[in-house]
DNA sequence: CGCTCTTTTGAAGTGATTCAACCCGAGTGG
DNA sequence: CCACTCGGGTTGAATCACTTCAAAAGAGCG
């Protein structure tokens, strides 16, 4: 399905890199970078306490970050999906916080901290990229967070599809039509409902010829209905350069 | 009540900063930093679509920080309390994307962003603290988010107020009697709930013993029971270094 | 001392969860 | 090739939690 061979994004720090890093910032992340090969669905990237020891990218498939309590439910905390990265948490904790698993054949690169933070003293450029990438974290997470906040849910889901489709389509134009990663349940828990919630809702938007879905596979119809829906939330600024977090 | 002279907190970057900045770090950050006088419960410090000048942290006194859809109603994205800073979103956008709003008499002392940059080039443990700080924001974010997700409004004010707890005794050890900067309203928005509903949860927790609360005034009882009832979302490494972002 | 904003309380309404059953499609093995 | 199984998705009915509306009591401030 998805080419396993592909200009790595790994590399792509937050938007525009070549421009704004420089020839020779990225020659250098390139040589740090340790490619990962394929992962099926459901390895585990890193588990929640393990000691930190590098930033991931998203090459290709998708990642959930999640959190169990101690009945062993999980709560997703986020989706990474490919140009994106994740683990930024650990910078403080010098540990993971989430574990994040693949949700479908993924693979991923990992950013060596310590030789990241060498090449990052050197390259004043790459400093700020990743001082952006990191605000920009902060800004998506308040984004989710403000999303969720006493919100029905339909604004909820409304928000969370158009948010996919627009990460779904990075670099490209939306795409009218695709195949979400992850499952209704997971879909749910990452704002907050319960997935029979989940599916009702879909039924709703199926009714209000909002979307057509059928399991995974998404049709957006109308960008303007759903958009109104979750337009209590939005606010302007709320596009580029997208990155999540763990 | 609370002396506007004080070891300037602006200048802790995080946690224990003299040993992990250096002397001539903190004389630097302090030639930049530019201390702003009392300003009175309401001032907003910077609004929404501003443009992006400088970092914040706040001396003195309590900042909310808020979006507003566009009835007009505020929704409360976070708290920010002595020692913490703010306005860190507007690093990824060029402008703020929240309103920041003095709760009470509040000092506040900006950091304008160009010359903290400049410094933080010739300060390697300075970009260290810089990074540790924004992760560290971005953790408190994931906790909030994971608070609220699908637990119910006992849980989250329980794990609300012992946050504020113990960021409000910062330096010192967690304090039995605070004073809360903020009103049941705001406390509500800021975990998804109606002030009605918050007040009727500290009812309930005053009945069960857990608090004494007369309007600000707080008075924690049982920590233990106030834990069991946020700790479906807790996660070890909670504690020191937290931080808030705008 | 009176005004205003905050907090509290009640009663009714609504939206989401829960529990349970059923359906569907993919994969497996007979 | 078909029956079986299993996980994900859908649907219904009952329950529960939070909100909403309304009203009154307090608290803080001029």
């Amino acid at each position: 399905m998805q080419e396993l061979s592909e200009a790595s994004p790994c590399l792509a720090l937050d938007a525009a890199t070549p421009e704004l890093l420089g020839d020779e910032a990225i020659e250098r992340l390139r040589a740090i970078a340790i490619q990962h090969g394929a992962a099926e669905a459901g390895t585990r990237i890193f588990r929640a306490g393990e000691p930190f020891r590098a930033i991931y990218g998203v090459r290709i498939g998708a990642i959930k970050a999640v959190r169990h309590d101690e009945a062993g439910d999980e709560q997703v905390v986020a989706f990474h999906l490919p140009g994106e990265f994740f683990g930024l948490t650990g910078i403080h904790s010098d540990r993971y916080v989430n574990t994040a698993i693949a949700l479908e054949r993924t693979a991923v690169c990992a950013l060596p901290y310590q030789r990241l933070f060498q090449v990052a003293n050197e390259q004043p450029r790459l400093r700020r990229q990743l001082m952006r990438l990191m605000s920009g974290v902060i800004l998506t997470e308040q984004d989710q967070y403000a999303a969720m906040a006493g919100h029905t849910a339909d604004a909820r889901l409304a928000f969370l599809l158009l948010d996919l489709r627009e990460r779904l389509s990075r670099g490209g134009p939306p795409r009218e039509r695709l195949r979400l990663p992850m499952t209704r349940a997971e879909l749910g828990s990452s704002v907050g409902l319960a997935p029979e919630t989940t599916s009702r809702v879909f039924q709703q938007f199926r009714r209000g010829e909002l979307i057509e879905a059928s399991g995974r596979n998404i049709r957006f119809l109308d960008i303007g209905g759903l958009g109104r829906l979750a337009v209590p939330l939005m606010h302007p600024g709320h596009n580029a350069n997208r990155t999540s977090a763990a």
